[in-house]
DNA sequence: TATACTAATTGTAAAGATTATAAAGTAAGA
DNA sequence: TCTTACTTTATAATCTTTACAATTAGTATA
């Protein structure tokens, strides 16, 4: 089912003028595939066996890529480096302070924020994000002994 | 009334072991006053002038002692540079997309978000944050031409 | 299938933000 | 005032991300 949604990914890259090549598959078979949210980083070490001459600029020039055509979006949270998450559909993020874990986390109607939103700032609004912070089963456990 | 805050943060640092220095009272100062949501560099040339030996490192430093006293919250966007914030009590923001205005936006009653989360990942729920983003009036008018 | 046009990749350098380190300075309590 | 531990400073180092120019490779078209 992950590769139904891939293939629904590479189908959409078509009616674009995105060219498709082997890096640019393998990073988004790659993203799809993925149980976490992997940093550039992360990708780049993961597929350097399959491309050792693939340059980490590839990696950040496709993640633009995907990011502008809507098959990606990216996580910047405290930590040093952005995460990429191929989840687009609405979710939001739990995240342990501890050790970094990241669970999805699923939750209807926040619509009535951005609404409101609208109302009192005069803005546009176009999304929102969230994410809930705080101490993961195992971490927590732990911080008792 | 800004003062009044500025005081009680003050204040909150001497039941601590947090010592008083002339820089750490000029950047809670800033902040305590600032009407946007300043980075470390803003910081660091807002105070060139009063103190002109002041490093860097010294803005960071502190900012991190003042987020682990609880007394600013550190914002990372998509760009390069974390914001900080002086006002900890619970609201949210409303980020416009092309000129990078932030605006704040007080909602109540997200709590139930983080019960439910608690209840379906088994975290220990600490916080959560929440962004808005879209295109404040202006930037909105430009668009519509 | 060969050609040509244009986009993508690579390798490296550069930029920018943040942190580490060691020496010198200073706040705060005894 | 003295002492101690915490802070600041200055600089170097690290880490992430982007810029750039040369080379390579998709893809549409003939």
């Amino acid at each position: 089912m992950e590769n139904h949604r891939l293939q629904e990914a590479l189908d959409s890259l078509k009616s674009t003028k995105v060219r498709m090549t082997p890096q640019r598959h393998a990073i988004l078979e790659f993203l799809f595939n993925a149980k976490t949210h992997p940093t550039a980083d992360d990708i780049y070490k993961a597929l350097e066996g399959k491309f050792p001459n693939m340059s980490v600029a590839t990696v950040y020039n496709n993640l633009r890529v995907f990011k502008e055509v809507g098959l990606v979006r990216e996580l910047t949270y405290g930590d040093s480096s952005s995460r990429f998450d191929s989840n687009t559909s609405d979710h939001y993020h739990v995240i342990c302070e501890d050790c970094g874990k990241i669970v999805d986390f699923h939750y209807p109607g926040l619509d009535e924020v951005e609404t409101l939103a609208e109302h009192v700032t005069n803005f546009k609004v176009k999304e929102h994000r969230m994410e809930i912070y705080g101490a993961c089963p195992e971490c927590h456990k732990l911080k008792q002994h």
